[in-house]
RNA sequence: GCUCAGGUGGUGGAACUGGUAGACACGCAGGUCUCAGAAGCCUGUGCUUAACCGCAUGGGGGUUCGAGUCCCCCCCUGAGCACCA
């Protein structure tokens, strides 16, 4: 009789036509299961799915359909931050060339995820360009604007001359756009929105304590790090001949009495006063030369102001300078030099022959008579007047405590995290709800008057400023408050904003009265397990925190992380070794692997080829063994489906089996509860096929009929067709999901005889076979009377045994 | 410069608590089947050797009966931060 062949066209397209219109599954808060929320991290932004998505969601996918087996009731939603909608669909009504992102590109995206056959809550699917999103994103801000945590200043901001808008500091990497990663940033003045994420810097900080173990440690430094808290003191120096006070911060206050000169950052307000034309020039020139330069090979430079100023501790008076490497928006942008204990102001002070004067000594040294490299470290106290003597932690604290009783300092905390930069002059993204009246100033739009929608008729310019100030019906409003003619702000949201809490919006998709609603959110929250790429973790990842924490303080949800587990898997690379991305050109279609080979062993292929965690370059050489691997179990499931009824004949064939079979169940268990290492769970399912094949003749009815179907169950997680299919050839009903996941049976799945490995001296000379539980004294004797130890052990002194029962004996000779 | 992650056959990787290094695949070689090929199936495959032995987890040292795993030093790769006072 011909075997039946594995076609996986026939079988995909068959399941794929049935999944479409219902989805394979949905949550169900009411059956009192334990709640279980994974989510995979937007596809964001690209519009077009490559092998890179595949593998996420092959991930996410495989661990919501285990818990889903494992009875619990998995909200797995799957959505589309689709801001370019608008702005596509505006460009293509008048016949452009859509740029990036298309309509029918997010269509077709949606098409292909349901084809490889992901198992999400399609129900839940929310667009965030869409008007009621916007009107939420608006919302929020209102009650930011109400609570001061959104404000509007001028500020020196990045400029990305490519996207036409200014850029949030998460958003420049290495001095460049993050979309545009050849394009310079530039630096402007502008006014523009902030959110107050400074004031939650500290909590963002202390949480990340309670994250650790769940969240990657790379992760947390990063944050930590992006962070950058560092404890100190501001200082008043005045300066000579007025009372004008430059404050400065340090970590060290305990070295203020080598304080040589204070140093200011050319953008210091400070400047502007007290420095004539010629010197003003100069400066412009600074900050010009700074912006053209790599940071990192930037010369030191400086420029004398030809005041001076007072040291309040010593009373000593010290130069003021400018210095290019003074940064204006850290601390307070001016600094005391210290080049004794400072390499940058050791650097500085060298250049400028600005006097050098050691204060702290080693705690077993001398003070230098002439100081050639800086000693950073913390000492003893040195020729600084009453608190000479005290040791480094000592002087911090009490003349910090000094400075707040004279009124010229206090104990400071510093944080290099800056306000958070929402403004964004581009045409997508939520409309900022606020209205410039000549008259009232800056008047919030009433929130019965949201969502401020965008205009669809816009004419994308590119040119440097929002496109919604061309459209007069947008931008010409009424003033709420006093009626007369005002102007609507032009500035959209960043598209962060977005992401910040749409996985607060999945749990209550279509709720018109509010963003979500309370219950829902205590029900489902924090996220059980957010699985995404790093790359996020300093921009979405620090934003949702915070914006969780707000949401928190406006009382309408009660967790303060947003989720418990963290999971950052690796990137799939392209050829050129990079991050698959469309932008490089460098993407890998999964529709043609799916002609090619079929989405189950695509996914398997992405789970096999290395642990998640780990970045992947993309080698589809060995993709035949896993559809290989496919086609074995298929022909294996359909030839042996009228064995089962057949009588048992060799009962050893049969338990050894079924030893394999429960065996690979904990192995695979195991991988799922500990650590997704999919790639081991996958190559135990090989090794159990290899080992029916060798039985297969062997094995009874009764046997088969267990082993069939368990197949086709822990197969589901990751080849869901092909479980599908199996399990319906098996002659059973319903989805291979709803069934449980098999429990292993410890018992069947024990060898019944230990291995033992023999030592001489730890190089391995022979292995044993024993029963469990032999006792010690049997071991010893079992392995001295093995001719290949004798050999080993004749005219040598055995000087000692190590014994470790089930696994070993060393014999150590001399 | 600082922080983190990593370095194991020709390749992807396995070894989870210090106890058989190289599971499982890819590739390669041989065999079987076939008029022939494809696909299956079987065998072999770290290096060295006829075989035993020996040598092997980036390099060097250490702890241990025993080290890929623990400790110290160094080298390399990747990622993040980078004049943060």
């Amino acid at each position: 009789m011909p075997e039946k062949q594995y076609d996986h066209n026939q079988i995909e397209l068959k399941w794929h036509e049935r999944w479409k219109d219902a989805p394979i599954y949905r949550s169900d808060p009411s059956g009192g299961k334990p709640k279980y929320y994974v989510l995979e991290m937007l596809p964001y932004p690209s519009g077009r799915l490559h092998m890179g998505h595949v593998r996420n969601y092959s991930i996410g996918d495989a661990l919501a359909r285990y818990m889903w087996m494992r009875g619990f009731d998995v909200l797995h939603p799957m959505g589309w931050d689709a801001f370019g909608l608008p702005a596509e669909n505006a460009a293509l009504q008048r016949g452009r060339q859509p740029r990036e992102w298309t309509v029918s590109n997010i269509e077709e995206m949606k098409r292909q995820m349901k084809r490889m056959g992901f198992a999400y809550d399609w129900d839940r699917e929310i667009s965030t360009c869409e008007p009621e999103y916007y009107r939420w994103n608006q919302w929020f801000f209102l009650k930011m604007l109400e609570k001061g945590l959104a404000y509007r200043k001028k500020a020196l901001v990045n400029w990305c001359p490519e996207c036409g808008t200014v850029l949030a500091n998460e958003q420049v990497v290495d001095g460049c756009c993050w979309r545009h990663e050849n394009t310079q940033v530039e630096q402007r003045a502008l006014e523009q929105w902030f959110l107050k994420i400074t004031q939650y810097a500290g909590e963002l900080l202390d949480c990340l304590k309670d994250l650790e173990g769940n969240w990657p440690d790379r992760v947390l430094s990063m944050q930590r790090n992006w962070i950058g808290r560092s404890e100190g003191a501001e200082i008043d120096f005045t300066l000579v001949g007025t009372e004008t006070k430059i404050r400065v911060f340090t970590t060290r206050i305990d070295t203020i009495y080598g304080a040589t000169c204070v140093i200011l950052a050319p953008e210091h307000p400070l400047v502007s006063e007290i420095a004539d034309d010629a010197l003003r020039s100069q400066v412009k020139d600074m900050i010009d030369r700074r912006a053209r330069e790599d940071a990192a090979d930037l010369k030191k430079e400086g420029l004398p102001t030809g005041r001076l100023a007072v040291n309040p501790f010593s009373g000593e008076q010290v130069p003021v300078w400018i210095g290019n490497f003074v940064l204006t928006g850290y601390g307070t942008g001016a600094i005391m030099a210290v080049p004794a204990h400072d390499e940058r102001d050791f650097e500085f002070c060298t250049e400028y022959s600005i006097p050098i004067r050691a204060v702290i000594r080693p705690v077993d040294g001398e003070l230098p008579e002439k100081v050639e490299t800086p000693f950073s470290d913390y000492g003893i106290v040195e020729n600084s007047g009453e608190w000479t003597g005290l040791t480094s932690e000592d002087a911090r604290a009490r003349m910090a405590a000094k400075a707040k009783t004279e009124g010229f300092g206090e104990a400071a905390i510093t944080y290099r995290i800056k306000d958070w930069g929402i403004s964004r002059q581009r045409y997508w993204g939520t409309p900022i709800p606020v209205i410039h009246c000549p008259k009232d100033g800056l008047v919030p739009v009433p929130e019965k008057d949201l969502p401020v929608v965008l205009p669809l008729e816009v004419q994308i310019t590119g040119k440097g400023v929002s496109p919604l100030l061309e459209v007069p019906e947008f931008i010409n409003v009424k003033c709420p408050r006093c009626g007369g003619a005002a102007r609507r702000e032009s500035d959209t949201m960043d598209t962060f904003v977005d992401s910040s809490w749409y996985f607060y919006r999945y749990c209550d998709p279509g709720n018109g009265a509010a963003p979500f609603d309370s219950k829902t959110i205590a029900h489902w929250f924090p996220i059980d397990q957010y699985i995404g790429g790093v790359t996020h973790a300093i921009l979405h990842l620090i934003y949702s925190r915070f914006w969780t924490k707000v949401m928190r303080d406006l009382g309408i949800i009660e967790n303060s992380e947003p989720a418990a587990r963290l999971f950052t898997q690796g990137m799939v690379l392209g050829e050129d070794g990079t991050a698959m991305s469309k932008s490089k050109g460098n993407i890998v279609d999964p529709e043609i692997m799916m002609e090619r080979y079929g989405a189950d062993t695509c996914r398997l292929f992405v789970l096999f080829a290395a642990p998640p965690e780990r970045d992947m370059p993309w080698n589809e050489s060995s993709v035949s063994g896993q559809r290989r691997f496919l086609e074995r179990v298929y022909r294996f499931v359909t030839r042996n489906l009228d064995r089962r009824s057949e009588p048992s004949k060799d009962a050893e064939a049969d338990r050894q089996g079924r030893r394999k079979l429960h065996q690979t169940l904990r192995k695979i268990t195991g991988d799922f509860e500990n650590r997704w290492h999919f790639n081991t769970s996958i190559a135990a399912l090989m090794e159990l096929m290899n080992e029916l094949f060798s039985l297969e003749e062997r094995l009874g009815g009764e046997t088969l009929a267990e082993i069939l179907p368990t197949l086709a169950l822990m197969l589901a997680p990751f080849a869901p067709y092909l479980a599908a299919e199996l399990w319906e050839e098996l002659g059973n009903e319903g989805q291979v999901l709803k069934q449980s996941w098999p429990a292993f049976d410890p018992e069947l799945a024990a060898e019944d005889q230990a291995e033992i490995v023999v030592q001489v001296n730890g190089k391995l000379r022979t292995k044993l076979s024993a029963p469990y539980g032999t006792a010690r004294e049997d071991l010893d004797r079992l392995a001295r009377e093995d001719a290949k130890v004798q050999v080993f052990l004749t005219g040598k002194q055995v000087v000692k045994i190590i014994i470790v029962p089930d696994k070993l004996v060393n014999f150590v000779v001399k």
